[in-house]
DNA sequence: TGGTAAGTAACCAAG
DNA sequence: TTACTTACCA
């Protein structure tokens, strides 16, 4: 047996050996599944002599996908590119190029985003002429991808709404919805799947030649899964029953897009004669950290029994800072790893910083950025979804598609044509009534009496687009994405505003052309469709780059697979983490959750891993007061440094912060708007360079250092006790959250600190004087 | 009829 | 705080 696999321990080596039949490994977090399934992928070419155009590695992310690629390669070397290693998403695009035009739909199908799908159904809302406060989009649209998670066709939902009038509704909107976007010939993320498993099921031989094809089948992060998906794998592997899935029922935090747990739970009823492997040494975290992550995730119900485990160090403790405020907070990891990098203890890149929502990024930017720390924002608005880009991408769209009525719609007055709302309503009825597709409404134009003079603007534009069509052949990809640029007068409107946000979008647009320009001169066979395609599957996550120096911040959504030597996990309150909305509902299973959330946030890190919790935030504008996430409570104290972040920063923070840079609430946010970085969208990573100059930049705004901030401890921060006339078991009332009961009430340093059991809102812990309560 | 200013609702997480 | 709708003016 060849020595690669002897570094395996026992569990590992049994999953890699176990080749034939179902397979279930239960890999907790850090016990190196995807060197299990690397390895077993190369045991399946070296040793059971299995040709690699029979395998096939399915993967959540693009990235994911890559790196696995490039470890087979590692491993096995020639032969191994033969591997379909892909993400869900793309392997259906890929079947889906090749047959989709035997179930009625045309094979150059362009794929719609979320935004897409919104205009798309908005539309449909208001033609059916529903109350659009009643129908919210966004809400339909998580009903229908609910239904395609589901494999229910518009039939199915029809049959069970039966007399349930919203639900008809839906159903009918689902029903318009699918049919608008086969007119546009388009399909959505959910559809990819859905509509690959239909291809499948009404067409046998197109299963059968994958069946044969993809005799060895693995899917990665397989508690993410939903039915859709479950159904496809399901189908690939029923002939040969050589399907290994990979995952962990503990880091299943997708169920808010369907993911479905009973996948994991209960794959062994799918699959009777399937063998378990369960897969619990960690390798990557301390002890310290282990027993944290542990300490928590034991506080879920219904999981399958496991614990982790590890010979590592015992390691340090975790450390647990409170924080004044969000900024506070922020400052103490600024600085924190300022320190430490300065020390040469650490690099940048040994560092992530993770949070529940995105909003919180905006924090952290801001300090990082004054202390010159080198970052990049995973996450929020992918590159793709920029408006400019996709305005682009949108004309692309319309030379490579013309019966993509979105994009058409997306920039017909785009630049400005001159081509009103009412006007295009006009074309869009005219269009309807017609049966025909928006731009060969516009085609028409010059025979719609109602377009009157807008008639001559629409030709001018349909115009435009025909000439691009027309040279679309003769001109490289480069070349027509330039020429759209230069004949719709995009950049050269942008340019003329000149202001800080219009050179940003001139930047994205360059940034896009190179992006084609790239695509091009790496693939062989370059095609504007497939290069749309390529596009519409990135993921944020796609293009981390580890060997860059630079301290990555995201959503702990973002960082499942990943880990870091140093963790912050940061805004650990209750309301904020967990979830406002999952402590409300009221639902142990949203709780649950939340919980797995956090223990995938935990055993991210492999050294050290620091918590911290805010006394007080600014959210949407307004103040909130939260207590400590029930989460933090869960890890057992004795491995917990709690400090005050006081002792951390002192120096520091007090000195500096309050005074000169607002380290207040309120204060210093309002800097955030205009400074260099603000091109719109998400990704930003600094050089040093650009850090000095929008570091300038900042200091220039009059927020920073502002007069109206008192010397340090204003009133921020001196709060003279309110002398309080409510004491325990009094009813009261606050401002925002009506009604209430006051359950506690403790003496702080500097206030009172309330407790009250609202009515409506649920339990707040409050400052007295900003709660302001009335006795009633 | 098209563009702009004030007013209002929204925010969890993502391929 | 921000993104988007409604009301209003040219």
């Amino acid at each position: 047996m060849n020595q690669t696999y002897e570094s395996l321990n026992e569990m590992q080596k049994a999953a890699v050996y176990h080749t034939e039949g179902p397979l279930l490994i239960l890999a907790g977090a850090g016990s190196g599944k995807t060197r299990v399934l690397t390895h077993r992928i190369a045991y399946l070419i070296e040793e059971k002599k299995v040709q690699p155009y029979h395998i096939m590695a399915i993967t959540f992310t693009n990235k994911a996908a890559g790196e696995m690629r490039n470890r087979v390669n590692r491993i096995v070397g020639f032969g191994a590119e033969q591997v379909w290693v892909s993400t869900f998403h793309s392997a259906c695009v890929r079947i889906l190029r090749r047959y989709i035009d035997r179930i009625g739909y045309s094979n150059d199908f362009v794929i719609y985003d979320m935004d897409d799908q919104k205009r798309l159904l908005k539309d449909i809302i208001k033609r059916r002429n529903l109350d659009t406060k009643m129908y919210k989009e966004s809400s339909v649209l998580g009903k229908i991808s609910d239904f395609k998670n589901k494999l229910m066709t518009t039939g199915d939902v029809h049959m069970m709404a039966q007399q349930d009038f919203r639900q008809a509704q839906i159903a009918n909107l689902y029903e318009d919805y699918q049919q608008a976007l086969k007119k546009n010939n388009a399909l959505d993320f959910d559809d990819l799947i859905m509509v690959t498993v239909q291809l499948f099921t009404q067409e046998p031989e197109v299963l059968e030649s994958y069946q044969d094809r993809l005799q060895y089948i693995m899917v990665d992060e397989y508690q993410d899964t939903n039915a859709a998906q479950f159904a496809l794998i399901r189908l690939l592997s029923s002939k040969h029953q050589n399907l290994c899935v990979v995952g962990d029922d503990d880091q299943s935090i997708y169920k808010f897009r369907g993911a479905d747990i009973t996948n994991i739970l209960q794959f062994e009823k799918y699959f009777p004669n399937a063998r378990v492997i369960k897969l619990e040494q960690n390798y990557r975290s301390t002890k310290n950290i282990l027993n944290a992550a542990n300490g928590v995730i034991h506080h879920n119900m219904g999981r399958k029994d496991k614990t982790l485990w590890s010979d590592n160090d015992e390691g340090n403790k975790i450390d647990l800072y409170q924080a004044e405020d969000g900024y506070a907070e922020a400052e103490m990891i600024a600085q924190t790893i300022k320190e430490e990098v300065d020390f040469g203890r650490a690099d940048y890149s040994d560092y992530a910083i993770l949070y529940r929502t995105n909003a919180q990024s905006r924090t952290l930017e801001e300090k990082l950025l004054m202390k010159n720390i080198p970052y990049k924002i995973i996450g929020g608005q992918n590159f793709y979804q920029r408006k400019e880009v996709k305005d682009i991408l949108a004309y692309l769209r319309i030379i490579a598609n013309a019966t993509d009525d979105i994009a058409v719609e997306r920039v017909i007055n785009v630049p400005r044509r001159g081509i009103g709302a009412t006007s295009i309503t006009r074309a869009k009825d005219f269009a309807a009534a017609n049966g025909m597709n928006l731009y060969d409404a516009l085609l028409e134009a010059e025979n719609i009496p109602e377009l009157k003079r807008a008639a001559a603007k629409i030709s001018q534009f349909t115009q435009l687009i025909e000439d691009l069509r027309e040279e679309m052949d003769r001109l490289s990809l480069k070349e027509l994405t330039d020429k759209v640029l230069e004949e719709t007068g995009y950049v050269a409107e942008l340019a003329a505003e000149n202001t800080d946000e219009a050179n940003g979008r001139i930047e994205n647009i360059d940034e896009l052309v190179s992006k084609v320009a790239e695509y091009e001169s790496g693939t062989d066979t370059p095609s504007l469709s497939e290069f749309l395609e390529e596009v519409a599957l990135v993921s944020e996550i796609d293009n981390l780059d580890e060997d860059s120096s630079y301290v990555v911040l995201m959503t702990i959504h973002s960082a499942k697979g990943l880990e870091f030597p140093n963790v912050f996990l940061c805004g650990m309150e209750d309301g904020l983490f967990p979830g406002y909305l999952s402590i409300m509902a009221d639902n142990e299973e949203e709780i649950e959750e939340e919980r797995r959330l956090c223990y995938v946030a935990i055993t991210r890190a492999m050294k050290h891993l620091t918590i911290s919790y805010a006394k007080r935030r600014m959210l949407r504008g307004e103040t909130q007061y939260n207590i400590i996430s029930r989460f933090v409570k869960e890890i057992p104290a004795e491995i917990v440094n709690s400090k005050n972040i006081t002792d951390r920063v002192a120096a520091g923070y007090e000195k500096t912060s309050f005074r000169g840079f607002g380290g207040s609430a309120g204060v210093g946010r309002s800097g955030s708007a205009g400074f260099g970085e603000r091109k719109p969208g998400g990704n930003r990573q600094f050089a040093t360079d650009e850090h000095r100059s929008a570091f300038k930049a900042m200091a220039k705004k009059p927020a920073y250092g502002m007069p109206s901030q008192k010397p340090a401890f204003g009133k921020e921060f001196t709060v003279t006790k309110a002398a309080i006339d409510y004491s325990v078991g009094d009813r009261v009332k606050h401002m925002k959250f009506g009604t209430g009961t006051v359950l506690n009430i403790e003496d702080g340093p500097r206030d009172y600190q309330v407790t009250v059991q609202f009515d409506s809102a649920g339990r707040k812990v409050m400052m007295a004087s900003f709660a302001k309560l009335k006795k009633l």
